[in-house]
DNA sequence: GCTTTGACTGGAA
DNA sequence: GTTCCAGCCAAAG
């Protein structure tokens, strides 16, 4: 499940144990982080986006994340564009979509 | 076997 | 917005 997200994309923990089959039990994907090697780990992140790790480990997460092209807003991922898991595979240029020079706030 | 430990979550206050 | 609490599952002690 975690392996299959792709770049630029992100998962919460809920997710993945949903889609396991264990609704509710988000901290099997704790688990499973801590168990297993080789997995996208940065890609997994909590309900609403905010970054669990806690630390310098976080930081690099949100690096990582920043590197595919994952954008933020106030600290957390915005769920509303690289969420992933709803099946939404098809290539849809996750990260920022251009807007126009003039005016505009952010 | 029972208790503790997690990079959690959703709802209530 | 934030904090608290009970619920969640599997492995390790």
């Amino acid at each position: 499940m975690i392996a299959a997200v792709p770049r630029g994309r992100v998962i919460t923990y809920g997710q993945v144990a949903a889609a396991a089959g264990r609704p509710g039990a988000a901290r099997l994907t704790v688990w499973a982080l801590r168990h297993s090697e080789g997995l996208p780990w940065h890609r997994v992140v909590a309900a609403g986006g905010r970054i669990a790790l806690p630390g310098v480990e976080g930081r690099e997460q949100r690096l990582r994340l920043a590197i595919e092209d994952v954008t933020f807003r106030g600290g957390r991922v915005r769920m509303d564009l690289h969420d992933w898991s709803p099946g939404r595979r098809g290539p849809r240029p996750v990260g920022v979509r251009p807007r126009r020079a003039s005016g505009s706030r952010r």
